[in-house]
DNA sequence: AATTTAAATGCAAAATATTTGCATTTAGAA
DNA sequence: TTCTAAATGCAAATATTTTGCATTTAAATT
């Protein structure tokens, strides 16, 4: 089992299991979001064992506390790589390679507020995504 | 069948038929975003005939040409209240009473820029959903 | 107004996706 | 090592979405 997931699976204060770590190890190794059929899929192909049913399970589970996304347009998940206020995050994804950057930016928080004030709305939290081309697809 | 509608599926370059109308009345007769299950139901509930594969292919019909949105967080459909520039939308979601308003903002789309450009991000389009609580709520 | 034709619809069934109940295994505390 | 609640797998139940095909319908044409 690899330390990184271990180090995550205990950060987050979650029991350490084979199958919680062959799921982050799945998605650490890609920046594109992933369907549970993908996840369970790549983690077969590795020679990892777990059920579909299990993954749906740890990416729920995942999902409630903050560690992962799902990627606004298509429904798929991706891992959270900032660990910012949640729930104030915006994705970057590239229409051409699939992948998915984040960044938290308290400028654009503050821009929401204003938009949001001027229509009499409170905002506790925005899911924003930039569709577009990445660096490196450009 | 109501006449709002008609005018909408012309507009819309859409053959107007029963079910598309339908579809519409549906929907122009709430603020708050409606699966296809909950717009089959409401159908059929105001004595309207439809089928819930109609409702399915009108959706996609729909959601192709920019006539309704997905509502991000949940999936659901809602009208598209403004026609402007076609992904550039930012919607308000009400987490009390469900209610999802529209805004096109010309000076989000720069502070979009402005974030993708530090990232070396291009973006064409964005998709933004501010959480919060309404005017009418608060 | 009747005719024609492609588009739209409904139905039944297939294919997919998601959830659930329950027996077994396992992580981590004692 | 022992113990226990949490996690997992399997099979089956549900729910959702898509598809093929026969029929109907909108609207263009005559
Ligand atoms: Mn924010
Ligand atoms: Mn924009
Ligand atoms: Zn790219
Ligand atoms: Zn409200």
């Amino acid at each position: 089992m690899k330390q990184a997931t271990r180090t995550l699976l205990r950060q987050y204060n979650l029991r350490i299991t084979q199958s919680r770590s062959l799921v982050l190890q799945a998605m650490l190794s890609t920046k594109t979001p992933l369907t549970h059929k993908e996840i369970h899929r790549k983690i077969l192909k590795t020679d990892g064992s777990i059920s579909l049913v299990t993954v749906y399970r740890i990416l729920e589970a995942y999902e409630n506390i903050g560690l992962v996304h799902r990627h606004l347009s298509t429904g798929s998940f991706i891992l959270c790589s900032l660990q910012g206020e949640k729930g104030h995050h915006v994705m970057l994804s590239c229409q051409d390679c699939g992948t998915v950057a984040e960044c938290i930016d308290k400028d654009f928080c503050k821009h929401e507020d204003r938009i949001a004030k001027s229509a009499g709305f409170s905002p506790k939290a925005h899911l924003s995504e930039l569709i577009g081309i990445c660096s490196s697809c450009s």
